[in-house]
DNA sequence: CGCATGTTGGAACGATCGATGCAAGATGTG
DNA sequence: CACATCTTGCATCGATCGTTCCAACATGCG
């Protein structure tokens, strides 16, 4: 094997990642990419391709970081469809407090700008936005939930979720995004 | 009065405002502003200043356009605070279901590209995000809820109106933010 | 009509955009 | 050590970015 390449590349789409959730699709320019990694802009795109798909790479490698923490949280056997809600807010709310990642979520802030994102990336952030409601949907009917009652439950969690972001991006305090929080789990009940 | 302008203002306004609703401020270039309003770049210019100018001004039309509604839905007197909920999200209804305008809300849309945003526009956004929450929470308070629970009310209003446009954005049904909303409004009951 | 004033269209500016090409460097194999 | 292979830094591409300038035009006033 010669010629290995000197960066983590895990590591590297793990900051490019941080760059589009920060930045947004738009003002996440290969300048900003390159400098928020550490690489080339050779190295970036070799490793990587263009922008669009490293912008896909970034929203995979979002799902397989957050993803197994979402999994757990719903996994456990939950008393009420509520407590379902609340673990899964739980989960986001301890996403926005990490001082690492930037504020919001990546998939909200994708999702706000979709028509500036070309035709591969605008159907990966449906089709993330549906598996995460498709999720807390078996989840609620496995807590007990019935069919109607769960499909409703979800999307206002979902719901929830998407407000939690944006609300976060705008400066809220996380007091105030832990009271929307309680409130939409208190709606469950 | 010599060399009047060949356009109405207002209306050059109004359109720009939707170029920025749609397409957020990164993507909003001058090209597509100038497409979008009709006007030639020195009109746009030499009438609205520079983009951030031009975009703050927007900002304003559109809280001109929408308060008055608002206002209107918060004003009349309502037999219980999810009464003054439930009034608040059906005017974020209809105007996202106008076909006349873009999805979501140009105010969520910007929230979620603080980090784009220069100064001036990062705190006319936060500025005018508050002011919603302040007039929501006034509202609340004349429709008897006692402090804490209008604060609390205002602020998961404000979150259910940005999750509305958040899932407009993302291709949602107006059924599904129909349900988003009615179990806001059903929460604060 | 001649002039002053304000508007408009279009050319052009430097800066930055995403993307590519290429030569130099590094490394494992013969 | 010489060669093949892969990576990296850097220069550079055409396109587009926001912005400015200027000449041509239209109109109200003297």
């Amino acid at each position: 094997m010669v010629g290995r390449k000197q960066f983590d590349v895990d590591e590297a789409l793990r900051r490019a990642m941080h760059v589009f959730w920060r930045w947004g699709y738009s003002e996440a320019s290969i300048d900003r990419l390159t400098e928020g990694t550490g690489l080339g802009r050779s190295s970036l795109y070799s490793t990587f391709g263009d922008k669009s798909a490293l912008f896909r790479k970034s929203l995979e490698r979002y799902a397989q970081t957050y993803h197994p923490l979402y999994d757990q949280a719903l996994s456990g056997p939950h008393p009420s469809p509520s407590a379902v809600v609340a673990a899964y807010l739980q989960v986001t709310l301890n996403r926005i407090a990490d001082p690492e990642v930037p504020d919001g979520c990546l998939l909200t802030v994708s999702a706000t700008q979709i028509p500036a994102l070309d035709a591969e990336g605008q159907a990966m952030v449906r089709a993330m936005i549906d598996g995460v409601r498709a999720m807390l949907e078996q989840a609620l009917l496995e807590a007990g939930a019935d069919e109607r009652e769960a499909a409703e439950l979800a999307l206002c969690t979902l719901a929830a979720n998407k407000s939690l972001a944006v609300l976060s991006r705008a400066g809220f305090s996380s007091e105030d995004l832990a009271t929307v929080a309680a409130a939409a789990a208190r709606t469950s009940s």
